[in-house]
DNA sequence: CAATAATGCGAGCTATTCTCAGTTTTCGGT
DNA sequence: ACCGAAAACTGAGAATAGCTCGCATTATTG
């Protein structure tokens, strides 16, 4: 059990989670997850520990739950770019340059968090899972974009996947860890450039 | 301090050492890092828990002392392929069929240590900067034989960087965290496929 | 064969997660 | 307004895991 032990009925305690959360990620990204303990938490909350317990079973939960919302930010970030190329449907190289841009934009955007939730997906079982779900959404939609244009290659859905998974790494490179001596731009500009040759049909 | 506490000098601590690290890679592998104590690891490798402390200031020491191991290892294998691509100057196709599939092995050779160090490696300060040299290492590499082809656009050591981090989660996301229903050779062809075609010089 | 250095030991100190019995606050019905 | 029940809150402390330190044992050196 990683997030269900007590859903908040009153108003009270629904400001009671909110301001657990809150505390929990400021002092998450200023000292880590190693570094910061569930009993720091309560004290910044301004509530005693058997009250964060409550409502999180436990310390991971925490996690999961910014993670969760973090996610959901995330993915309508991305469903707006596939709803925009419903619309105007541009090209394979315009719709790279607006999905690896906003890609990048939820890297740059809170990098401390971003970097946080990544850092620890891995080893919070129930996180993995939520990620590969989100990234198998995104190929989803772009799969249905490479049709419309004809590009991809013979499994549009395998090459979105690969190209969802790809980018997100690279990214993840470029902005978070980033090597150093490269430009920024340029390294978002590369990124397109290379999966346009990728995916793009053949002339 | 991670590594540097105490250098073994006799063939006795040598062997402690060893086995304290064997017992280790066991016991992380079985019930994964949190849920394997210090204790538990000196228990099983038969010697006191303040032999262990000797030898290791801490429990992440005992997993960046099995990263180094195992990067080294990997380096080689990867190493070997640009020696003999060094030798046959292959094509763009065989020298990317060669290099996946020995990052592929890499993967399946041992799922649960390469899992459970990827999956660590962010949370351990110095574990992330040790994977992304190995990463430059081999984008190095990789850059001197896109420019022997003509191959990689303009920028051959970014189009190497990327390919390298690229390569990486694909094959990391689809022999690791398996998404179902998918045959696991088709999709490493995939990926060579995709990359032969973002790569190539163009006709 | 001392004297010295290296190695090994494990009870217990410290810090952290999480529980639980009891108190306070809110809510619905009369 | 009042009361009983449910929800919310509290914090001492139980349980556990990482790590230390003084001392015992084994190897090396001169």
């Amino acid at each position: 059990m990683l997030t269900p032990r007590k859903q908040p009925r009153q108003q009270r305690s629904r400001e009671t989670v909110a301001v657990i959360l809150e505390a929990a990620a400021q002092l998450f990204q200023r000292h880590g997850y190693a570094g910061t303990t569930t009993n720091k938490i309560a004290e910044r909350a301004g509530v005693s520990i058997g009250s964060l317990y409550q409502y999180f079973p436990n310390k991971d939960a925490l996690l999961v739950a910014l993670a969760e919302h973090y996610l959901t930010q995330s993915a309508e970030q991305v469903a707006q770019v596939f709803s925009r190329a419903a619309e105007h449907r541009p090209s394979l190289h315009d719709l790279l340059t607006d999905l690896v841009g906003c890609v990048a934009d939820l890297h740059t955007d809170r990098p401390e968090l971003h970097r946080l939730l990544f850092d620890q997906a891995p080893r919070t079982p129930g996180l993995v899972t939520r990620f590969r779900q989100a990234e198998q959404q995104i190929a989803g939609a772009l799969a249905g974009e490479l049709r419309r244009l004809r590009a991809g290659g013979p499994d549009p859905g395998l090459s979105a996947l690969l190209a969802v998974q790809g980018i997100e790494a690279q990214l993840h490179g470029a902005l978070l860890d980033q090597p150093d001596g490269r430009d920024t731009s340029g390294h978002v500009q590369a990124v397109i450039r290379l999966w346009h040759r990728a995916l793009a049909a053949a002339p």
